[in-house]
Formats: C-alpha cells, structure tokens, sequence
DNA sequence: TGATACATGTAAGGGGTTACATGATTTC
DNA sequence: GAAATCATGTAACCCCTTACATGTATCA
C-alpha cells in the first residue's frame, strides 16, 4: 500500500524520496506513514517494476538528490487502484484498548488516571485536525488553485479524523463516568 | 504486544493456542488480532522467556493439545505492563483514506459508489456491536458472576467500537453529501 | 559547540501473512 | 464425497522499525 501512497504523491510532481516522507508527514500522516528508510526500498522496488523512473540531481551545498517521476505504466496502475472500491473493513491495532481490556486488577485511580490521558491526547489530535490540518489544506489550495477538486477530498479526510477523534473523547468520557459510578475500589 | 494478549487470556485460565485463537476472535478482534500461526511462534517465546509454561494433553479422537499456563513471572509481567499508562495515540492505517485521499480523478458516481459501500460496511459493524458483541459479554457475566469488574471493561471497549463506527457512519453520510453538492462531474 | 536540516542508503531483526503438511472426526 | 472443525507446527516471504554510516550547512 505505500507503493500506492508514493505513486498519489508521485503524480501530482516527481520528488525525491525525502520531499516524499515530508509531504506524508505533513497529509497523510494520520492514516498513512512511512519511515524513510522504507520509502527508500519501495522507491527502488518501484523503479525495477518500471513505475517510476529516477534522475540524480546536483545540488550547491546539499548532497545529491534522486528524484522520482512516475511513469505512464505507474499512473495505469495507481488508477487501477483508485477505482478498485475497498470492500472489507481494515482492520485494526489498538494497544489502549487491549490494555483497557485486562484492567480489571487496576485500581480506580489508576484506571481513570489512564483514561484521563488518553482524553488529553485526543482532545489536542482533535485541535490539531481543527487547526494546523485545516489551515495547510486552505494554504495549499490558495497558492494552487486547479486543485481545488483534490481538495474537497483532502479535506473530507481530515473531517474524518476530527468526527472520530471527536467520537473517542466522548467515548472516554461516559467511560471516565461509568468508572467513576460502577467500578468498585 | 500480541504477548500481552496471550498473557492476559492466559490469566484467566491455562489454555491451548487453538483456544486463545477463538478467544482472540470473538473479543479483542476488533482492536486486536493475530493469526495462529503468529500466536504459536509468540507462545514458544513467551515460554523461552519463562512466562508461561506447558504441558501437552491427550484426546481421544482429537489431536493432542498443548496446554499454556501462565508463570509468576508472567503474571508480574502483564502487571507492569497494565500499570503502564499509553502515552501517545497508536499510528493506525486506512487504506480507504488513503484512496479517497488520491481520489479526485475519480467520476463522481464511482466516488459515491465507493462511499456507499464503505457505508454499508460500518453499518454492519455497528450493528455487530449491538447484537453479538453485547450478547457475548453479557452472557459471559451471567455464566461467570465473579467477571463482573471485568465485563465493565469488555463493555468499555465494546461501547468505543459501537460510539467511533457511529461517527464514521456519520462522516460518510455527510461526505456524501458534499460530494452530491460540490463534487463537479 | 552541539543540535537540526538536508539527503541517501544498508544491515539486522521483529512481527506478520500465506502456504504447506498432517490427520481424525463431524457435518452438509 | 466434500468441506469444516479440531490441533499444531514450519518455511518462505513481506513489510516495517531501529540503528548505523556519511557529510555539509545552518541555527541556537
């Protein structure tokens, strides 16, 4: 699937694999991530099957960069994709929720002491979808004006994060309650 | 961490990793999973690492099982591990979002067929939530009264898949919406 | 002076999936 | 007669993370 993610990216401009990790950490990033050394190999796997192609490139007082342009065949297969509908669930990993699970030795304190910081880190993953999210996709529609189309779905995908993450501080909430009355010492 | 999944169940009571795979199945799927032959590579570790124990156990006309139990150390172990409060939120994956993400070439119809369907799908699981998921904690509470604290939190994670499914359902009908409005062809 | 940004890459190891192997019993 | 259930395990492979290596320029 990051061959994907890189390809998207990949199709808007060619980049170098560092610009790849960037854009991702500043769009993506909340429901898709690399580490460079990842994207490196998967740059390079793309280049054997032929979907990208690369170019060093000399800089003055920076190294070099490789940079990644898709290929005809890239953008067949990256379509190929987009329109292939997702008919299963992904499912999911949440370290939380199986501690949350065998907790039951937990004191009170201790349970609501962990619950309590879980709303603190959702609650500012909701600020951040609210501010920095949503100001970089108003920025960059500004200053590029023919993407105003990929812009609606960008931003659709940070609604999505806002209205879960929104979702999960309630959850805590009634769950912090629920301790509060039900939970015994 | 799937090390902690099997210490847990195993806390309960000694168990076969066959056993643990169904347990696994019908409790933490949702927010937590592992294939069987992931959980036999993760049961000899654990018990290299002196956390469980075991001792295998003939059947007449079944296969032999080989029967886990936690150790001391593997109680001690999962003890630290549930007092240790989780301090950042888990990077999770969406294969969805990152589609919709690099979806603007896509026709409207099939934008809002593939919206359909991902509706459909949390609808389902809502309904999952609802229905079987409620009725298998509640009849574990009726059949094992002393798994009362703990039912309250199966219920708490229960309660989180049923509340953010809600919220996606919602994302999806309001995403929809605005691609019916402002999504041009 | 030490950290951070820029820029690419390799090596080792962890965790996970898929496929394969075995073999009896039960269910459709 | 075929498929599913019970039951454990190995092998190959893939993806990912962490750590390491290299080297200049800028910023605090």
């Amino acid at each position: 699937m990051l061959k994907y993610a890189l390809l998207g990216f990949l199709n808007y401009r060619p980049m170098s694999g560092y610009d790849l990790k960037q854009f991702m950490d500043q769009s993506t990033a909340n429901f898709w991530h690399a580490k460079l050394s990842q994207i490196y190999i998967t740059l390079k796997a793309l280049e054997e099957d032929g979907l990208v192609t690369s170019s060093p490139v000399a800089q003055e007082s920076r190294p070099d960069r490789r940079v990644y342009t898709i290929t005809a065949q890239g953008q067949t297969d990256l379509t190929k994709w987009i329109n292939t509908p997702e008919f299963e669930i992904a499912p999911s990993k949440e370290p939380f929720l199986l501690k949350l699970f065998f907790s039951a030795q937990l004191s009170k304190e201790s349970l609501l002491a962990q619950l309590r910081i879980q709303r603190d880190l959702h609650q500012k993953q909701i600020d951040q979808y609210q501010t920095e999210t949503a100001d970089l996709i108003k920025q960059t529609t500004e200053r590029a004006p023919h993407l105003l189309k990929d812009a609606l779905l960008w931003n659709a995908t940070r609604r999505s994060g806002e209205i879960i993450e929104e979702a999960i501080v309630r959850w805590l909430d009634e769950t912090i309650e629920m301790i509060n009355k039900e939970f015994s010492a």
